[in-house]
RNA sequence: GGGCGGUUAGCUCAGUUGGGAGAGCACCUGGUUUACACCCAGGGGGUCGGGGGUUCGAGCCCCUCACCGCCCA
């Protein structure tokens, strides 16, 4: 063993091996209680973030714990499509070679998709790897593997035969470049510097305007209304007239309604339901028209009369021009607002009313409830459960179809009169349901990626058939992911459970934190503030990095920080290291807990309290406290006062010294293991008579706590001695573990005795003055003026030897 | 505008029902021939964002203000 520990090389060997000789395995066929982690899938052509590592580290700290206590544990690994992500990767790539999927038609375009993925995508899993957790990958599933595909069309004909499919124009978010609706986590949001324009819409019956403030001076072609607050006193007279739109000459009506900001521009707003969200619901409240003069190429439709074919841009001069020539602009003053962008071409969103498939909610989402109120599913913290639930009940009915040709196409065929046939797609229908046609055609849709991911935790198990795989492994016990996640995926795969397995497909969710840049703002690639944890682990090895990444995530939001993953390359060489030790200097022993002196019984007392606290903290998913716990029973603990104490009678060749502390760092390993891996199990292979990976060794019984503070004394005395230069007086026992840590012959105190004298009188003085107000003593719990009563006789009882020395 | 979270040492963060402000890193001082300088011991450093209130006692509870982050509209 070398002195300084080298994880590169260790840990992927033990990585390697773990693998090969199949301890990451489920096995269905087990008698064994199971403990299942259905992980989420990232995108097939993404690449390892700071996210993953921390949803990772995790999860596989609890797995490796549940796999040691004899859980049949399944970790299952595998890949999202992510449609439009994959989609615009290769479709830049073509854009390189001049050509557009237009060019190569679905079919080839498809095709290409495969191959990108097979030379670019999967390369994720590797990273997963490096990491260490204990997946088991001979279980890789894929979005669009045929069995996954032929669940997702089980999934869409099953909730189409509860007639929860249905077909409807709503306004969605509508990506020009890519021409397709888009789910708002692929919409981003950006600030940028625009203008807003001020725009008189004259009365129709008579004299007077009202003056409209908008960012689109080209949707004025669409508006349908005017709106104004129904407590703005400027416009009270306005409300219930009409106003004729320029350019089109339309008369509107003047309503009003709450949702108008009375503060915003001018107070009041025009309503164009075809082309803003807001102005879309005030729309559907008030009967309004939907009109649209924006086509889905993002250029002026045929309604927009002889703006018809030109861009927006274009639009916007013509309609300015025109208003200025009418007197009717009032005035643009410059506008700072946020804009939604395409996530991933940059392109402006532009709120579309489209004809889209559409999933109802009402019915899905009850049952969904009920688990989340009665608690059959928690989220952790419990912020995110109040959170999950009330997303829940606000959930809109869902827009499952998307215009993309990356996924999984909708198995629906329409009939020249336009009926629909819905059924599993192989083999294809031949023809129409309702009419018998022969002239099927399919939907050229595919399904929103959120779809078919909310079948993970049991289509990966080879539903909907019933295999053993189900049987064994459904329902799961958790799922980690971050909170933006919870409404996209976690409530979807929760209903879709229940819908058609009966049951919540997990116990538990554990929200994880945020993990910003280290000078606090978000990480982004675009901006150069990402973090690359393979870097990490390169430089500081797997297991820092599981460490430092848990001691991180302690609340919502944390900025990266290398120094703990600095700390946690500095446990593992202090484990390494205080390991050396004891093997060295135990050559032949064989580990054997037989405690006889105090130091003995005090470390196996301290592992077992560390180890109750362990089980607590993940029981209660506070990772974080879970990780600064092992670090101080490693550091502080077990190598500043165990092993002190202990060394001497180590090399003096005490057996039982030897057994013992062989068995402790036993159990210092295992404790260490599902948080640190490779460390520990490298360092197991160097203990005697292993023929077992330390993986699969048998999780240790919580101990006896009783003897935690036999060493109080001593260490209280070496605080004093270190202060002052005093030397309390102790028993023998103690006197000898103090001589063995402390070392007074060499040591140099840092205070006087003076110093510990004037620090004792204030404590003395302090104590003095506590209790002697009436109010404290009459109004304070009895135990803590108890505890005050002691500390101040304590501290007597200090002074008073200190001043007779 | 609504929701969630945050503001504690130079930095990153802990602080369990209210009962003496903590850790790691950084800095300074001292130590170490045989586990480890990725080490050991000690030290300096804080009006716990501001203000008000409740209480014998507030980082913690209540009110209020300010600023920061994320999500939604």
């Amino acid at each position: 063993m070398e002195p300084l520990y080298k994880p590169q090389g260790v840990e992927e060997r033990w990585q390697r091996t773990w693998e090969e000789e199949g301890l990451y395995e489920a096995d269905p066929d087990s008698s064994r209680e199971s403990f299942a982690i259905a992980h989420p899938p990232p995108n097939v052509t993404g690449d390892l973030h700071l996210g993953h590592a921390l949803q990772l580290s995790l999860a596989d700290t609890i797995v490796r714990t549940r796999r040691m206590q004899g859980f049949n544990v399944l970790f299952q690994p595998g890949y999202d499509h992510a449609g439009i992500s994959t989609q615009n990767a290769v479709e830049k790539h073509l854009a390189s070679e001049g050509k557009t999927r237009h060019d190569l038609g679905r079919e080839a375009f498809e095709a290409r998709v495969w191959e990108w993925l097979h030379e670019y995508g999967g390369k994720i899993m590797i990273q997963f790897r490096r990491i260490g957790a204990s997946l088991d990958y001979r279980r890789e599933r894929f979005t669009m593997d045929d069995d996954y595909v032929r669940a997702v069309m089980h999934f869409f004909v099953h909730l189409w035969r509860r007639g929860w499919i249905y077909r409807a124009n709503r306004i969605v978010n509508w990506c020009t470049f890519h021409r397709t609706s888009l789910s708002d986590l692929e919409v981003a949001h950006e600030d940028v510097d625009d203008a807003l324009t001020y725009v008189r819409y004259p009365f129709a019956d008579g004299d007077g305007h009202v003056t409209i403030a908008t960012a689109r001076p080209a949707t004025i072609l669409a508006d349908v209304a005017v709106a104004v607050h129904p407590e703005d006193e400027r416009y009270r007279e306005a409300v219930g007239r009409e106003v004729v739109v320029p350019f089109v000459g339309r008369r509107v009506p003047v309503i009003a309604d709450e949702r108008v900001e009375r503060g915003f521009g001018s107070g009041s707003l025009k309503v164009t339901p075809g082309h803003d969200p807001l102005d879309y619901e005030i729309g559907r409240d008030h009967g309004l028209p939907e009109l649209t003069v924006i086509g889905l190429d993002g250029r002026m439709n045929e309604w927009a009369g002889e703006l018809a074919g030109l861009s927006q841009a274009e639009a916007e001069e013509r309609v300015l021009a025109w208003l200025k020539e009418h007197d009717q602009l009032e005035k643009r003053e410059s506008h700072r607002h946020t804009v939604a962008l395409c996530d991933r071409c940059k392109t402006r969103i532009e709120p579309l009313i489209s004809l889209q498939w559409w999933c109802a909610m009402d019915e899905l989402k009850r049952p969904a409830l009920e688990a989340l109120r009665s608690g059959r599913v928690r989220f952790h913290p419990e912020s995110q459960h109040r959170f999950a639930i009330d997303s829940l009940e606000n959930a809109p009915d869902w827009n499952i179809s998307r215009q993309i040709w990356w996924g999984h196409q909708l198995p629906l065929w329409e009939c020249p009169d336009g009926h629909v046939t819905v059924t599993e797609p192989e083999p294809e229908p031949e023809s129409c349901g309702v009419c018998g046609s022969r002239e099927l055609t399919r939907s050229t849709d595919v399904l929103d990626t959120w779809f078919s991911s909310a079948l993970w935790p049991f289509a990966t198990l080879g539903w909907p058939d019933d295999t053993p795989d189900l049987r064994a492994f459904y329902p799961g016990d958790m799922n980690t992911t971050a909170r933006d996640i919870i409404r996209l995926w976690e409530n979807r795969m929760i209903f879709a459970g229940l819908e058609v397995m009966g049951d919540v497909p997990f116990k538990d969710v554990v929200i994880h934190s945020l993990v910003h840049a280290p000078s606090g703002g978000r990480m982004s690639k675009s901006l150069g503030t990402g973090m690359n944890p393979i870097a990490q682990i390169d430089a500081h090895g797997a297991d820092a990095t599981r460490y430092g990444l848990m001691k991180m995530a302690s609340s919502q939001d944390v900025s990266f920080s290398e120094g703990a993953i600095e700390e946690g390359r500095k446990l593992a060489n202090k484990l390494w290291n205080v390991s050396r030790l004891i093997l060295q200097a135990s050559e032949g022993a064989v580990p054997d807990e037989r405690p006889a002196t105090l130091e003995e019984h005090w470390i196996l007392a301290r592992l077992s309290s560390t180890q109750r606290a362990y089980e607590q903290h993940l029981e209660a998913f506070d990772f974080s406290h879970l990780v600064v716990d092992l670090y101080r029973l490693t550091f502080d603990d077990f190598c500043d006062w165990y092993a002190e104490a202990v060394k001497q009678r180590l090399y003096d060749g005490d057996a039982d010294a030897r057994a013992t502390a062989l068995a402790a760092l036993e159990r210092l390993l295992k404790l260490l293991h599902p948080a640190m891996p490779h460390v520990t199990e490298e360092i197991w292979s160097y203990l005697p008579a292993r023929d077992s990976r330390l993986i699969v060794a048998p999780w240790p019984e919580v101990g006896d706590e009783t003897r935690a503070a036999v060493l109080d004394a001593v260490k209280e005395a070496a605080a004093i001695f270190r202060r002052s230069g005093v030397l309390p007086r102790l028993e023998v026992e103690e006197q000898r573990i103090f001589d063995a840590v402390v070392k007074p012959e060499r040591a140099k105190a840092n205070g006087s005795a003076d110093a510990e004298l004037t620090r004792l009188r204030s404590e003395v003085e302090r104590g003095e003055r506590m209790l002697a107000n009436e109010r404290f003593v009459a109004n304070a719990k009895p135990e803590v003026v108890e505890v005050e009563r002691e500390k101040l006789a304590r501290y007597r009882r200090e002074l008073d030897a200190l001043e007779r020395v």
